[in-house]
RNA sequence: GGGCGAAUAGCUCAGUUGGUUUAGAGCGCCUGCCUUACAAGCAGGAAGUCGGGGGUUCGAAUCCCUCUUCGCCCACCA
């Protein structure tokens, strides 16, 4: 006899489950079980990361699905690990030597500066991942990776190498997006729109042969004197006159032409366009077109504030570029160059790492050329290799991958990959050399300088599902688990990461790094805002954990989480978000506990009981699990995960507990009759229970398969998946358990209208509408006795003709006589609104049926169904009515 | 400017290929119960013109068009 405690404690038996599975060693992939592999590969968190809901949800999910396929007899790997983090990690240690030493990076050095990364990565770092093991994730710990470990920045310098040979890494001078807060440069997908109020001004440049002026509007009058012409459309009449001459720009004495160009947009301002090549990427391109491109003036460096040169009048140089907008709005104004200034509002990029506007900075970076790498993934989505769920996020894909532009993967960070190339010093050469390990010299005999910045951390990201592998070595891991089979990410960085992983898995490896994306929805708070810490408005998984236990949280999450909606959790009542959880965990542990207090060691299994000594109701329960099974594995395997969810609770819930164990109770006790039957019945439909809901519920179902009697498999988390029994499947019993609960339900109905005390018992006769209602009735009688807390179910006409009727679905109908209880007059009318009802839902399917095109054109089968429901609601109706008349309404 | 998504009970959401749905769940609400597994529970109940309009169909919450509101993504009109 086992004693558990009456309320589930999830506290008391995490970590020792957990601990459980550890020893057991199920979370381990073995790549010579002989087992069809499947493989997850975790997006790796930052690694001085802290978990919170977004990585609760995101990574339940993975481990629903993991578990599932575990349990499904495939070798599941799910491949846990870190990402370094590039500028988001080097932000946290900046910030924390500013604050504590007063220290900039540069006052260390770089050597230095990243040993205090490396320090902070050591003692901070890695936390999540244990946070994780709190949620249950079942990762093979034996093989967590980091991205800037030696064998995975082995892999970075490969692939930089080989794409450097195959001419698709290449270092190009051009415009590209700055933060001069992080003091580096931003690939397009870092530097986010948004936007923002500013204005619009239209600033007059005097014609230098003193014919007057033209009008400018620009949003960006700090970068005019980076012009180096001012361009209208060929084709444009207003200013097709002015083609040819030149202007000054305001505030200095520089003249510059005025020039055409297709790519202006005559409708906007006025027509004129200033072309600041050097401080706008689209002026680099008309001035390149132009033939301009060796006249590039520079007038704000990378911290963002005005040159020292000619070209910026001396009163402003030095000012950042806010204040020097202010200034310069100031001086044309009074200046009278400042023809109007209008509100505007226009997306401005910003630092997707501190949100600083991005300015746009000629400089000399590394870029890979992507087109070529997009080609084979698209057709490799088009050929239906690789799919994504919601289907919708292909398309997101689709059209970036076709409209994909090179990517910047040079960053002037020190935390990170470093580039291996080497530049010759010698004047004269300026050979880049790029390998694998410091060359001795260049071939023109100058000394080598290493190339100072780092590589995007996306640029080791997009290596994850065969870095972590072991590639560029062929690893027998390699071999086995690529490619693997499931990603499941955010949306939001279906550029950053998923579309590069696909492509980097064709073109390094020839195959697919998986098949299908599963993408969750974003985790959001009461008001729909994202959960983050800037908006302080986080719901802390751990406290979650803490509160209502890990397989609360789960429960919640994965129900919440239809394929790939929002999840919205009021960060004001956590009860309201995990209390269904944590009840249905106590739930779940009370059926337990009943069940094993009743066991008097291993009941046989269901097989080897003789089948007569099975009732009607241990049939149908068998019946139904086997439905269960078979529905909650369909529902799985489409990604229906809260539809496999809500199905097991249903199930477990509503037909085991609140009807089985209802109806088993007193074979349970001692040696009652048919205790052998009832017992298998209702032990082995525990386990499958536990089973279907082990994936979704991992530690409660764990715990309880420890006390459950009878030869098992040692660890849930390791043991089979059932398979559906069909020779269990029984429509008969399931019709006829229906007919009883419908009865029992009835009775229960007319008890609670007319008020009933709950601890009295009335008497009761039913007049059932069929062989079967008889017979199904007459076998549990003493089951709708008891729970409807009836004495002496009748089938005959009792003496009284005062009472409450009701009538069963399938038209059976019951009478309770209730005596002094009952007013007759309300008692009419109920039944009279009782009919009403029917008279209209008659009247619905009368009509569908006398609709010919209806009979002929609908399939036979809807056809006969509605004929069947006019039936049933037909008797129902006569029965009603018959009542009507006996009462002398 | 282009694209996508959402709108179903007071709240948060399901609803798979159009027909076993008389539109469901959890929470909340109302009534009655500490009934020996569970008050984190039990029994019963109220509550929705499926955002508006139009269309296709024998049949629409589900497909099409349109409008409204909200949200997201992409985008070189400075």
């Amino acid at each position: 006899m086992t004693e558990l405690a009456p309320q589930y404690d999830p506290a008391a038996i995490e970590s020792t489950v957990y601990q459980r599975w550890l020893d057991a060693e199920v979370f381990t992939a073995d790549r010579d079980s002989g087992r069809e592999p499947y493989v997850i590969v975790i997006p790796p968190p930052n690694v001085t990361d802290i978990l919170h809901m977004g990585h609760g949800l995101n990574n339940t999910l993975q481990d629903v699905m993991i578990r599932f396929e575990r349990m499904r007899g495939r070798e599941a790997l799910w491949l846990p690990g870190t990402d370094h983090a590039g500028i988001a990690t080097q932000n946290v240690v900046e910030r924390t030597l500013r604050d504590e030493e007063g220290k900039a990076r540069q006052d260390l050095g770089r050597a230095a500066f990243v040993e205090r990364v490396w320090d902070h990565v050591n003692s901070k770092g890695g936390t999540i991942l244990d946070q994780l093991k709190a949620i249950g994730a079942s990762c093979d710990w034996s093989r967590t990776r980091f991205t800037l470990d030696e064998e995975y920045s082995a892999a970075v310098k490969r692939v930089f190498i080989k794409l450097y040979e195959d001419g698709l890494v290449y270092r190009g001078h051009r415009v590209i997006h700055w933060c001069p807060r992080c003091m580096t440069s931003l690939s397009d997908e870092e530097a986010e729109f948004h936007d923002r109020e500013t204005r619009l001004w239209h600033i007059r440049y005097p014609l230098t042969d003193g014919s007057g002026h033209v009008t400018v509007a620009t949003t960006r009058p700090e970068t005019m004197f980076g012009d180096v012409a001012l361009v209208h459309h060929p084709d444009d009449e207003n200013h097709r006159a002015l083609t040819g001459k030149t202007v000054r720009i305001p505030l200095t004495d520089v003249e510059i032409p005025i020039d055409v160009s297709t790519a202006v947009e005559r409708e906007f301002g006025t027509g004129m366009l200033k072309v600041t090549p050097a401080h706008d990427a689209n002026d680099f391109d008309i001035a390149n077109a132009m033939g301009r491109d060796l006249d590039r003036p520079v007038v704000i460096d990378e911290h963002a504030t005005m040159v020292d040169t000619e070209r910026v009048p001396e009163a402003l140089r030095g000012l950042d570029r806010d204040k020097a907008r202010t200034r310069i709005v100031e001086l044309l104004q009074a200046g009278g160059l400042l023809e109007k200034e209008e509100p505007y509002q226009h997306a401005v990029r910003r630092c997707y790492r501190c949100d600083t506007v991005v300015e746009p900075h000629l400089s000399h970076q590394w870029f890979v050329n992507m087109k070529p790498l997009a080609k084979r993934a698209l057709q490799a989505y088009r050929d239906g290799e690789v799919r994504f769920i919601p289907e919708r996020w292909g398309k997101v894909f689709e059209n970036w991958l076709t409209e994909i532009r090179d990517w910047n993967i040079s960053r002037q960070l020190w935390w990170g990959h470093r580039i291996p190339a080497w530049h010759c010093e010698a004047e004269e050469c300026g050979k880049i050399i790029v390998a694998a390990d410091e060359p001795a010299a260049c071939s023109c005999g100058g000394t080598l300088r290493r190339d100072e910045d780092v590589l995007d951390t996306w640029f080791s990201s997009w290596l994850w599902p065969f870095a972590t592998l072991g590639w560029p070595e062929e690893t027998s891991d390699l071999k086995h688990f690529y490619p693997g089979h499931t990603l499941v990410t955010g949306p939001d960085i279906i550029f950053f990461w998923v579309a590069r992983m696909i492509m980097g898995g064709y073109h390094f490896l020839g195959d697919r790094p998986f098949d299908t994306v599963y993408l969750n929805g974003i985790v959001r708070d009461s008001l729909h805002r994202k959960m983050s810490k800037s908006l302080g408005n986080g719901v802390d998984p751990l406290e979650v954990v803490d509160r209502y236990g890990a397989d609360a949280l789960r429960y919640n999450m994965v129900v919440g989480a239809a394929a790939g909606t929002d999840v919205i959790l009021d960060e004001r009542d956590l009860d309201a978000a995990f209390a269904a959880g944590r009840n249905f965990g106590n739930k779940l542990w009370n059926v337990a506990r009943l069940i094993l207090a009743n066991l008097d060691g291993a009941p046989p299994s269901p097989g080897d009981v003789d089948a007569s000594q099975f009732e009607l109701a241990d049939r149908w329960i068998l019946s139904r699990a086997q439905r269960t099974t078979r529905a909650v594995t369909e529902h799985l395997h489409a990604f229906r995960l809260n539809e496999a969810t809500s199905t097991v609770y249903h199930f477990l819930w509503d037909e085991l507990a609140d009807w089985y164990v209802e109806q088993v109770k007193p074979r349970l006790h001692g040696n009652a009759p048919g205790a052998d039957a009832a017992r298998a019945a209702l032990v082995s439909t525990f386990d499958t229970t536990l089973r279907l809901l082990h994936p979704i519920m991992p530690f409660i179902t764990e715990e309880l398969w420890n006390y459950l009697p009878g030869e098992r498999e040692p660890v849930l988390a390791g043991a089979s998946w059932p398979e559906e029994e069909t020779e269990y499947i029984d429509a008969d019993a399931e019709e006829r358990f229906e007919l009883v609960q419908s009865l029992t339900g009835a009775i229960r109905g007319i008890r609670a209208e007319y008020g009933v005390k709950p601890g009295k018992t009335v008497r009761a006769a039913v007049e059932p509408a069929s062989d079967i209602a008889r017979s199904s009735f007459e076998a549990e009688r003493s089951t709708v006795e008891r729970l409807a807390k009836v004495e002496g179910l009748v089938f005959d006409s009792p003496d009284e003709t005062v009472g409450a009727h009701a009538v069963l679905p399938d038209g059976s109908a019951v009478f309770v006589p209730l005596g002094d209880a009952i007013d007759v007059n309300a008692e009419c009318d109920r039944l009279a609104r009782e009919m009403q009802r029917l008279d209209k839902q008659l009247h619905r399917v009368t009509a569908k049926l006398e609709n010919e095109s209806f009979t002929k054109r609908a399939p036979a089968e809807v056809v006969d169904r509605e004929r069947q429901k006019e039936q049933t609601w037909r008797e129902q109706r006569d029965t009603l009515a018959a009542k009507r008349r006996s009462l002398g309404c």
